[in-house]
DNA sequence: ATAAAATGCGAGCGATCGCTCACATTGTCT
DNA sequence: AGACAATGTGAGCGATCGCTCGCATTTTAT
């Protein structure tokens, strides 16, 4: 194959009526990707979807990949920022507490649209851009790390960067792995329970 | 494309010599795997490299993901019977040194070849056969389980199918993240430790 | 030695895919 | 109203891919 490397758009959408072909070519995407997956995905079936013309479409992805990695630079980018709020959200309050919101939120998250997360998530190493998402995971990371920091003397931990890694992921991979494997747990409470359960002991907070 | 689905191989290598063409094949795969990724793979590629006729190959394997699936198949049972001979090995050490070493060899079956175990575990969802992998992540589930039940005094859980669910996906997973974004982690022995602890702690059994 | 089975070969068919380009239509500005 | 830019269209080119099939070669059985 091998035939563009170039992932950023070609053309901005400048009118109204170009910027609604840009995300219905994007919805149908997002429905071709989660029916078919990343191999029945081709620029013909998403043009023929979305009804609109190839070369349309051309205009503004310059090949498969740039719309792929739209719709996961989107959809991670919504992941972090509401990942970020919340930590924000729950800095001041009591660690075992603050861990359980983040486990639930986590959760929430993949429960939105499951199918979609999974086959992104699937596609993210495929696409050269694992920069972007490393660089958001560590955003994230320090954040964390910054937390457990501030409130070092209340937890049992020496090194709140190492620290902070084995939370974040803990957290993301044990509810992703649900969602994969398991994706009735996602419903059961005692999942949540379990894993801040997981994180508190960790830290030196839980309860019982 | 939509061609075939049989992922089952259309003859048996008898001889000693398709017997050798077959592993050919496989070890081909292998490298064009860790290469070109699973888009650059195609049956031509992997026959010329084996230095196979295309024919040859399709004796023995009906398409493209009966290849891959042989090596997933094949790389799977090697890592679980790995896992469950030491989990077997370590059932009757204290808690926190038996979690240590699962959390060691876990690491060490991920440093072996770091490319190809990231590949395969990135095809494994999109190949049908995810049934066979779940079966083997049972099983481990409830050998772990079962551990945790015998013990069950020593430790502070109380759903140990759950805890089980929890600490599998949590050692697993931890490492796979590490390997994936941070591979220089995998020769950190603070890793091990910190997993180690992660582990320990929740089980009620930690040292410090 | 000979027949039969197993294995190996590779040209090439049919299908699909990514993508271009010449052209038509719609919107914006003066 | 006219000019120019922005946007939309789709036939179809070139390349690749999965896979078949007729045939050659090697091994096994008798």
């Amino acid at each position: 194959m091998q035939r563009q490397t170039r992932t950023t758009p070609r053309k901005r959408p400048r009118q109204a009526r170009s910027k609604a072909t840009v995300d219905t070519i994007l919805e149908a995407t997002t429905r071709v990707l989660v029916k078919q997956g990343f191999d029945g995905l081709s620029t013909n079936a998403v043009a023929s979807a979305a009804g609109v013309s190839i070369g349309s479409l051309y205009q503004y992805f310059p090949n498969k990949e740039a719309l792929v990695l739209a719709l996961i630079e989107r959809h991670m980018e919504e992941m972090n920022t509401a990942i970020l709020a919340e930590l924000t959200r729950v800095a001041k309050l009591p660690l075992a507490e603050a861990a359980r919101c983040v486990v639930e939120l986590t959760i929430r998250a993949h429960a939105v649209d499951p199918e979609l997360h999974r086959v992104l998530t699937e596609q993210v190493p495929r696409i050269g851009k694992l920069a972007r998402l490393r660089e958001m995971d560590e955003i994230c990371n320090r954040m964390v790390a910054g937390l457990l920091t501030a409130r070092r003397n209340e937890i049992a931990i020496r090194d709140p960067d190492l620290a902070a890694f084995i939370l974040v992921s803990t957290i993301e991979s044990v509810v992703h792995r649900a969602a994969l494997l398991y994706p009735q747990r996602l419903r059961d409470p005692r999942l949540i329970d379990e894993t801040t359960l997981l994180v508190t002991r960790y830290l030196g907070v839980a309860a019982n």
